[in-house]
DNA sequence: CAGATTTGACCGGC
DNA sequence: GCCGGTCAAATCTG
């Protein structure tokens, strides 16, 4: 346990370094006419290295399992829940007392904003707020079952003004409720999948594997925020999927045994897109730990018959991570 | 008609 | 007093 711990700083103190070495190239080509593409690369970078750091803070139980990132200056709040407003009145707790986790997340016109949500939970929007010195407005959602389960966890959408693909997604508390997933990605253990023939598997398997769309160049390589995240893929014909598909991202994992289960119906539940949707099931490792992936990482076509392929997975129960299609 | 969204009002923190 | 966060009535939607 103790050497574990060490190896989990060691690793800590990497990821941080890491960050800031790239940081300083970015200050560097800052300087010069590089590249906007080159400046992005590096953006994502360092991103990566501090979403690996706060994930191994988090996997040692460091921090909350909400990812604090920014704490209340008062005293620790109660696990999830926001006081009621009655409560309110009495305990003058209405702000800051909730942890907070900041997520920034990229999507693009092609996906549609309104996958932007998506991050397998439920909620309803209840206000909308224009922030000073931000031209778009402030989103508030609340998890659905707030009422019903008790689950009081809030998260504020706010639209970046310098990239208006960006948006920086801030979660307050965290969810108590477990139907508030939704059922968007479907265990591999599950009757629906296990009742879906053989022959279906073998066929779509011989018919297209996945492979990145450009192996080893780091331009592809995007890395991410969690919960949610952006991967893009491009299906090559007669190739094998590549296990290191998934080692950039800020997880520095890997897929392995991966395999395309089955092509889903366009009336798939998980992908209401009129487009078919397939899936893909992999075992996903990090040097940090091997998760137990119980669930299936999916993928789906943007368009029929497109190269590109769209991929949804999910690894842990507290984190979904949504893809949207990277730019071909 | 129930549930979700919109939006003006209210409230607390700074 | 300003600003951000939430409430709740009105409105919309399926």
């Amino acid at each position: 346990m103790e050497s574990e711990s060490s190896l989990e700083k060691q690793e800590l103190k990497n990821e941080l370094v890491q960050g800031m070495e790239v940081a300083r190239k970015l200050k560097a080509e800052l300087g010069l006419e590089s590249s906007a593409q080159n400046r992005d690369l590096l953006v994502e970078r360092i991103l990566s290295s501090y979403d690996k750091a706060l994930l191994i803070l988090r996997w040692n139980g460091s921090v909350s399992k909400s990812h604090t990132l920014q704490q209340p200056t008062k005293t620790s709040p109660p696990q999830s829940p926001l006081p009621h407003k009655q409560e309110l009145k009495h305990t003058s707790q209405k702000r800051k007392l909730i942890p907070k986790l900041v997520n920034h997340v990229k999507v693009n016109s092609e996906s549609g904003f309104e996958g932007l949500h998506e991050d397998g939970y439920s909620w309803r929007k209840y206000g909308q707020k224009d922030i000073l010195g931000n031209k778009y407005p402030r989103s508030y959602y609340r998890c659905t079952f707030r009422n019903t389960k008790d689950c009081w966890v809030t998260k504020q959408v706010q639209r970046s003004e310098d990239d208006p693909n960006i948006f920086d997604i801030t979660y307050k508390g965290s969810h108590t409720c477990s139907k508030g997933k939704k059922n968007a990605v479907v265990s591999a253990e599950s009757p629906e999948m296990q009742e879906k023939p053989q022959e279906s598997q073998t066929n779509f398997q011989n018919m297209l594997t996945v492979a990145t769309t450009n192996p080893g160049n780091e331009e592809t390589a995007c890395s991410f925020t969690s919960p949610s995240t952006s991967i893009g893929f491009r299906t090559q014909e007669n190739q094998n999927f590549l296990p290191s598909v998934l080692e950039n991202n800020p997880f520095s994992g890997s897929l392995s045994q991966t395999q395309l289960l089955s092509p889903n119906t366009p009336e798939s539940n998980y992908f209401p897109s009129p487009f078919c949707a397939y899936e893909l099931e992999g075992i996903y490792s990090n040097p940090c730990s091997e998760f137990d992936v119980s669930e299936i990482i999916s993928a789906h076509t943007s368009t029929i018959n497109s190269p590109i392929f769209d991929f949804d997975f999910s690894l842990d129960p507290n984190f979904r991570f949504n893809a949207s299609r990277f730019s071909s």
